[in-house]
Formats: structure tokens, C-alpha cells, sequence
RNA sequence: GCCGGGGUGGCGGAAUAGGCAGACGCACGGGACUUAAAAUCCCGGGAGGGCGACCUCGUGGGGGUUCGAUUCCCCCCCCCGGCACCA
């Protein structure tokens, strides 16, 4: 008879529900467990990558539950953002319909899966209550300095009619449209993360349960990198550019200055310059092609007619303009080295700049004069004047000191971290909180007087500005300050600001506050993050700073929110993540109607470990399944010896190795879900366990009834995070009236953890001639014996020498023979 | 180019303080049950050779260390992810 996967997950479900189980509690001693997954986009239904998200952090919480701990799951949604508003305008209705239909769907969806969350602790970031606080942490960011406005180039998504942080520019194309970004002049909000940039970085080394891969990329992210910032004088001119190097200790060998067509100072440089004309059509060139193409293009410069002088050596080279030299990083100008930097030599080669070398690895060594490869290495300095002779380690430190006297520079570090520009010109985001008073000027709105909230009837059409603008009564404002008419701003704010602090909101809710810090200081930092890959670095870095403000605020006493990280595999299907625009989706609703809740659960935890990808197939759904069915079925033909009344008997010889199994697959399970999270072994551990139970019933129904009952109590402790409404099902079948949620999870029993007899592998010159069955802890001097006498081994050592044995006890004997 | 992660049967994946490669599952083949099928249960399987006991080869490729290497070292190839005229 199958099982009716129905009727089982709707009574335990319910079960859960009325008990409170899932409930955040602060009891007794016991310590604290806060498992987060990241929470969904309410997109419409969820998906497989949810469904592995989530299923992951339930095994886990079920885990720690029955191991003790008080447990705080939570669960909400990142509710505001563009798709919202899209899908609002195509079918005619309203974001915040759509987003909180999606929301009650989706929500059902959860719960029919069996998750556990403690849904008191639902958050909702287009809710008023919450989004009142991104700007309650917006206005103190602003009072800390670490908000401005700044008018600036910012990426445009013209599909999306919006503004792009620039970590929402992947490939030069919006990360959400793949639309070519325009750049586009505007007035921004920016928050102050590079403030914290060196902070995020040093930190990294708090971060040892985070993957490589994740630290490898925010490093790559923040960039930093440690130079110099050296001032040249232009020749003939008031001037000054700066520039920014990592390569001081290069610098008597800078031939030519090179600076971005986009340098504030360019138009002087060339102001009267007879060939002007040319220029600006070369700089108009430039910044075409740097719009169009996306591929490194060729190097191209223009010489300006002007020499920058050399702070060390007086020397005068030519100021050019190139296309490779970035105005967003460091002074947007450089010096060139070409001898010691691949695009200087490129660009020195190509209009015929000298090439003068001056760092060398031997300054014995006899070079050539011509420079035919570019010397990336550190070494001593030739050619540099008082400096020749050192090494590149000591001559950045002495002219760096010099720099420092003569105030010409210093040693510096730069970062490739830029500002967070959060301003949207969209609707469904959270109105950022100023006022524009002519008297005041830009001024906070006042804590009574939010949130300030998002006006319901409105054209949220996009535009070339926001939505909100076509809103008098929204824009109407009194000055916080002089109580005189002002008018608001009517931005939004960037979604990820809402999800860069919501679990700390989950971890205090709170009416007076963004989170009751001391309810919070109880559960915080997360023990254990789940969640996508492809978040690596835009929320998790924004967490990371939010945090860090929060604890200069005073608000939490942590620096890093996520000190254990998990960072899941996407689910693919075609080798592309699953998405709604390319039509790849798999609904889990289809797969749960006809399997269940715990089938899926087993099938895709055990398709692979969490952290790899994972594409799709659904192939192996049958053998979830199956495996649940023969359990039922077993347990079913054995009803009455499982719920009858006899006692284990460990020492029954026939039986001991089912015993000794059951105990190995405890230690198995538990360090599985503990140490690796790798739950397809864990879930193979259990099955191997099985296989060994039905394929031994016989023999143990008739000569240790005991260990039937035994063994099918322990197997449904640890099948039940996994299969949870199959588990407790079964578990109430054998009489049992306590929750499995609610009970201690199995210790292995330490004295039988090792059979008691093991196959010794003979070797001969490292290749296995026979085994040899013996029990454990058996000697060398008798295996010795044995194996001498084995037939087979015989044959091999007749008449040679025996050089060298080696002995592994309990694993094998190797000869080594001659 | 730099950084990170990988490469194991037909497939998903196991196993590395060096010690029986391929656990577990899928798909496949054979058998039992059945009038038949489905379901279920049992058996089989890396490749090649041999009737067989067994033998040889085999964890991307090449070299090395070792009695013994998927595991350690050196070189190379390929795939995935990130960053990238970052000065």
C-alpha cells in the first residue's frame, strides 16, 4: 500500500502549527542556534532553489532542535523592488497587490513543504513597519556622515528606467535586464561604504567558516591595493596633477604621463593647443568607444602638447591622453612606466616613447639597452639616481618618505570600492527620507513623522524621473527644521538596502526601534547563512557594512553578522540559472502533488552535497520515494513486534553487526549534518543502514526482536529532519505520543562502533594478493603466520627475498620482495 | 592576465593524516511473482583478456616521491565561477 503523503503532511503540519514547535524560545540554559536562510524575492511561486535553500536550513534546525538548543528560524520577504512594479503595469493592477497575493501563495507553498519558522518573526520589507525603519537607518547614517548627495555619472538601465549601483552593472549590461547601462548625469544618494572598505577587508580573517571562493571575491571586489600618490608639476603652468602608483620605486623610469580624456584638467592642457581640434575629436572617440565596447580595445593617445615634470628628477615628459587610463580609479591619471608595465610598453612601443629600464633582478647582470620585455618582478634599481642600487622594498620606503617631506605625495592605499549610490527612480521602494527646504536647504524628516510612506494611488509608470514626482501631495512637505513648505525627495531607495539588515530585525522585533538590541544581543550574529552563491558579494558586503555601522552606533555589540557562511550551489536547468525570462523553470507544487513533501526533500538533498550546482533532473525522484515506500512497508509487515514490548540485546552474536551499523550510521549522520552539511551522504548513510535492517529482518525478528524496535526508533530520530512528516508519522504509529521535533537526537553507543573482525589485505610490492579475514586488533607476528601459509601468497614469495614488511593494523601486510 | 573551485563508471555522486577506487541512488541487463503488465523482491555490472581460479589496465595528460598515489610534489591540458587596461 503506498503512503498517503497527503493526509500524513497536512496532520504534521498542523501538529507543528498548534504546538508551537518552531516557536523562538529563550529557555533555561540551553544555547542558542539562529539559522537563517536568505529570504525570497516574492517572485509569484517558489522555486528549486528554494526549495534546496530551505530544505538545507530545515535539516539543520530540525537537527539542532532535537540536539538541544533553542532554535530561532525565521522567515519573510524581500518584498519591494522592479518586478513588482512590472508585473503591476503589465497586468493592470498594483505592486503592492501582487507582492502581497505572491506573498500569501508562496507562503502556503513553504509550509506545505514542512518547514519549520517561527512565522511570529515575519517580516515583509514593502510593509510600512519595516520600511519606516530603512529610513529611521538612513537618517542616522546621514547624521554619522555617512550618507551625501552628490550630483555624479551614474549607470542608467534605460529599459529600466533607473539608476544601477555599480555592482548592478555586470558585463557593462544591467544585472537584472541585461540592457546596455547608459552613464547618465544625476543627483545621488551615496552611502559611505568605503569608509569601511579597509574594515570589511581586515575582517575577512574573522571569516574562516566562509568559502574561499565567497572571501576570494569580495577581496577582488574591494581591491585594495597599496601605492603611492605622487604629485607632478605641469611644466609652464600653475598645475598640478596627481596620480597614483604602486610602483614608486619605478618612477626615474617614467618616460610619459598619461591621463583619462574624462581628467577635470584636460580642457586647460590643451586650451591652447594648435591642434585642439584633433584632440577633442580624439577625446569624443574615446568616450564613444568606451560606451560601445565593452572588449578592451586597442591603446590610443594623443599627445597635449604639454610635459609634466618629474618630482625626483626634474625630468619633463610628455602629458598624453589615453584610452586605457580609467577616470573611476585612483586620480584617473598615471605615470607610465613602460619598461616595468605591460600597457605602458604597448602604448611606448606603438608612438615611439623611450623605454628606459630601471629596475633589474641583478644589477650585475649585463642587459642589453633595447627593452624587449617587460620586468614585472621587485628588485634592485638601476638608473634612479641616489636610489640605484636598492631594492624595490627599500626605495618605496626612503621615497616615500621624501614625498612625505618635500609634501608631495605620501604612501597611500587605494581601493577599487566605490560608494553605494542607493537613489531609484522608481515607485515600489522605500521613499527616502528628506526634505528639500529653500531656507534649510536638504534636511531629515523627523522620527514622529515616519514612516514616510508610499503613496498607494499614484502613475508608478516609469519615466525619466521618479513616479513619486507626479505626486503633489506626496511631494508637499513642511520643513522638519523652520516648519516652512518644503518638498520631498522623491527617489527610493536601492531594495538591497532593505535586505542588508533584516536579520537583525528578526532577531528583536520591535515597535520603538529597528530591533530590540537587547533581544537581539541574545540571538545575534546568525550562526549558520544560507543561501545562493550569487549573492557573494552584493548583499552579503552591504550586510557586512550595515553591521559595522550598527555597532559604531551602538545598536549591536558584533562586527560581522554571518560568521558561519553556506553558500548553496544554483540549481540549473540547460546550464543556465532558473529564471522566469528564460523560461526555465521547474515548479516544485508538480513534484510535491505527486510525491510529497518529504520525497522532495530527500530528492534534492540527496542529488548532491549543498555547496555544489546542481542541474536539474528529475531523475532519482522515484528512488526518494521508493526508499520512504520500503520503509513504510517494513515497518507496516512488522507492526507488531515494533510496537511490542521487548528489550534490546546488544551482545546477540547473530545480530551484532546490525547493532554495530546502526551505531556507525549515528556517528555518520550526526557528523554529516554537524561538521560538512554534506546531507547526501548523510541521507546514503541512511540508506545503507536500511538495506542492512531489511536484508537482516529475518534473522532479527526471529533471534533479537529487541533491536527491530530499537533500530526503528533511532532511524526515524534521524530520518526526521529530513522526512519530517513521514518520521513523526511513523513514530506516533509505534505508540509514541511526544513530537520527534521534541526529543534528544541518538548518541552512538561508543562500544560498538567496530566489528569485530576486519579483512587484512596481503600485499606483494604494493599490489593486493589476498585478504585475510581476522579479528580486530590482530597481530603482525600472526598475520604474518597466515599470510605465509596462503596458497596464493606462496606462489609469489617462493624463492624470493623478503626485503621489508609493513604492518597497518587492523587494514594490511605488505611485502616487499626481491 | 590574476584569484577561487573543479575534472572519478552510461548518469548524480562516494572514498583523500597515502593503504580494498566507484558507497548510496538513477538508468540498464537478467531472474522471481503475474494469464500479462505495473508495482514489489532477488541477482549482475569500470574496461580488456581467460571456460575458470585469476591476470592486465583504470580517478584529465606527463613526470616524480613511495612497498603502495584518486590522495603528496613538479609541469601541462580542459571546464566552471569571480575580477580585469585597477596604474
Amino acid at each position: 500500500m503506498r503512503y498517503d503523503f497527503e493526509k500524513i503532511e497536512e496532520k504534521w503540519q498542523k501538529a507543528w502549527k498548534d504546538k508551537d514547535t518552531f516557536k523562538a524560545r529563550s529557555e533555561g540554559d540551553k544555547k542558542k542556534f539562529y539559522c537563517l536562510e536568505m529570504f525570497p524575492y516574492p517572485s509569484g511561486r517558489i522555486h528549486m532553489g528554494h526549495v534546496r535553500n530551505y530544505s538545507i536550513g530545515d535539516v539543520i534546525v530540525r537537527f539542532k532542535q532535537m540536539k538541544g538548543f533553542n532554535v530561532l528560524h525565521p522567515m519573510g520577504w524581500d518584498a519591494l523592488g522592479l518586478p513588482a512594479e512590472n508585473a503591476a503595469i503589465k497586468n493592470k493592477s498594483h505592486p503592492e497587490d501582487w507582492t502581497k497575493s505572491n506573498i500569501s501563495y508562496m507562503k502556503e507553498q513553504l509550509k506545505r513543504m514542512g518547514f519549520g519558522y517561527d512565522w511570529e518573526r515575519e517580516v515583509a520589507t514593502c510593509d510600512p513597519d519595516y520600511y519606516k525603519w530603512n529610513q529611521y537607518i538612513f537618517i542616522k547614517m546621514y547624521e554619522r556622515g555617512l550618507v551625501y548627495k552628490k550630483r555624479s555619472e551614474v549607470n542608467w538601465c534605460p529599459s529600466c528606467k533607473t539608476v544601477l549601483a555599480n555592482e548592478q552593472v555586470v558585463d557593462g549590461g544591467c544585472w537584472r535586464c541585461d540592457s546596455e547601462v547608459d552613464l547618465k548625469k544625476l543627483e545621488q544618494w551615496f552611502l559611505k561604504i568605503t569608509d569601511y572598505a579597509d574594515e570589511l577587508l581586515a575582517s575577512h580573517g574573522d571569516l574562516e567558516k566562509w568559502p574561499g571562493k565567497v572571501l576570494s571575491m569580495q577581496k577582488n571586489w574591494i581591491g585594495k591595493s597599496k601605492g603611492a600618490e605622487v604629485t607632478f608639476r605641469v611644466d609652464g603652468m600653475d598645475r598640478e596633477i596627481e596620480i597614483f602608483t604602486t610602483r614608486l620605486d619605478t618612477i626615474f623610469g617614467s618616460t610619459f604621463f598619461a591621463m583619462s580624456v574624462k581628467h577635470p584638467l584636460v580642457k586647460e592642457l590643451i586650451a591652447d593647443n594648435p591642434e585642439k581640434d584633433k584632440i577633442e575629436k580624439f577625446i569624443k572617440e574615446v568616450e564613444q568607444d568606451s560606451r560601445n565596447n565593452r572588449e578592451q580595445a586597442e591603446k590610443r593617445g594623443i599627445f597635449t602638447g604639454k610635459y609634466a615634470v618629474n618630482p625626483f628628477n626634474g625630468e619633463k615628459i610628455p602629458i598624453w591622453l589615453a584610452n586605457f587610463v580609467l577616470i573611476e580609479y585612483g586620480s584617473g591619471a598615471i605615470m607610465s612606466v613602460p619598461a616595468h608595465d605591460d600597457r605602458d610598453f604597448e602604448f611606448a612601443k606603438k608612438y615611439n616613447i623611450p623605454i628606459r629600464r630601471v629596475i633589474v633582478k641583478d644589477p650585475k647582470e649585463e642587459l642589453p639597452e633595447e627593452v624587449e620585455e617587460v620586468f614585472h618582478d621587485p628588485g634592485y634599481l638601476i638608473n634612479s639616481g641616489d636610489y640605484s642600487g636598492l631594492t624595490t622594498e627599500v626605495a618605496v620606503k626612503e621615497m616615500g618618505e621624501v614625498l612625505k617631506e618635500k609634501e608631495l605625495g605620501k604612501l597611500t592605499t587605494q581601493f577599487r570600492l566605490r560608494d553605494w549610490g542607493i537613489s531609484r527612480q522608481r515607485y515600489w521602494g522605500t521613499p527616502i527620507p528628506m526634505v528639500y527646504c529653500d531656507k534649510c536647504g536638504v534636511v531629515p524628516e523627523k522620527f514622529e513623522n515616519l514612516p514616510v510612506k508610499l503613496p498607494r494611488e499614484i502613475d508608478f509608470t516609469p519615466g525619466g524621473g521618479s513616479p513619486l514626482e507626479k505626486s503633489d501631495s506626496f511631494k508637499k512637505a513642511t520643513c522638519p527644521k523652520c516648519g516652512g513648505e518644503g518638498a520631498r525627495e522623491t527617489d527610493t531607495m536601492d531594495t538591497f538596502f532593505d535586505s542588508s539588515w533584516y536579520f537583525f530585525r528578526y532577531s528583536g522585533i520591535s515597535d520603538s526601534k529597528p530591533f530590540d538590541s537587547e533581544e537581539s544581543k541574545a540571538w545575534m550574529p546568525v550562526d549558520l547563512y544560507i543561501g545562493g552563491v550569487e549573492h557573494a558579494i552584493l548583499h552579503l558586503i552591504y550586510s557586512r557594512f550595515f553591521t559595522k555601522v550598527f555597532r559604531d552606533l551602538k545598536w549591536t555589540n558584533i562586527s560581522e553578522p554571518f560568521p558561519h557562511l553556506l553558500t548553496q550551489g544554483m540549481v540549473t536547468l540547460g546550464g543556465s540559472a532558473m529564471s522566469k525570462s528564460k523560461g526555465n523553470i521547474v515548479d516544485p507544487d508538480e513534484l510535491i502533488k505527486k510525491y510529497g513533501a518529504d520525497t522532495v526533500r530527500i530528492f534534492i538533498l540527496f542529488a548532491a552535497p549543498p555547496e555544489k550546482g546542481l542541474e536539474w533532473s528529475d531523475k532519482g525522484v522515484e528512488g526518494a520515494n521508493r526508499f520512504l515506500q520500503r520503509i513504510w512497508n517494513l515497518f507496516h509487515s512488522n507492526i507488531e513486534i515494533i510496537r511490542g514490548d521487548f528489550s534490546l540485546d546488544k551482545e546477540e552474536k547473530s545480530t551484532k553487526d546490525t547493532y554495530i551499523k546502526l551505531n556507525q550510521t549515528i556517528k555518520k549522520v550526526t557528523e554529516d549534518i554537524e561538521l560538512s552539511f554534506h546531507l547526501n551522504t548523510a541521507i546514503a548513510a541512511m540508506m545503507e543502514f536500511f538495506n542492512k535492517l531489511s536484508g537482516s529482518i529475518d534473522l532479527i525478528k526471529k533471534e533479537n526482536p529487541g533491536l527491530l524496535v530499537y533500530s526503528i526508533e533511532i532511524f526515524l530520530k534521524l530520518l526526521s529532519p529530513f522526512a519530517p512528516h513521514f518520521a513523526n508519522e511513523l513514530w506516533s504509529e509505534m505508540g509514541k505520543t511526544e513530537i520527534l521535533e521534541n526529543e534528544g537526537w541518538p548518541i552512538p553507543d561508543e562500544d560498538y562502533l567496530v566489528e569485530k573482525s576486519v579483512n587484512i589485505m596481503i600485499q606483494i610490492n604494493g599490489k593486493i594478493r589476498d585478504k585475510i579475514s581476522a579479528s580486530v586488533d590482530e597481530t603482525e607476528e600472526n598475520l604474518k603466520k597466515a599470510a605465509l601459509d596462503s596458497e596464493k601468497i606462496k606462489q609469489y614469495i617462493e624463492g624470493k627475498e623478503i626485503v621489508k614488511v609493513i604492518f597497518i593494523k587492523n587494514r594490511m601486510l605488505s611485502f616487499v620482495i626481491k
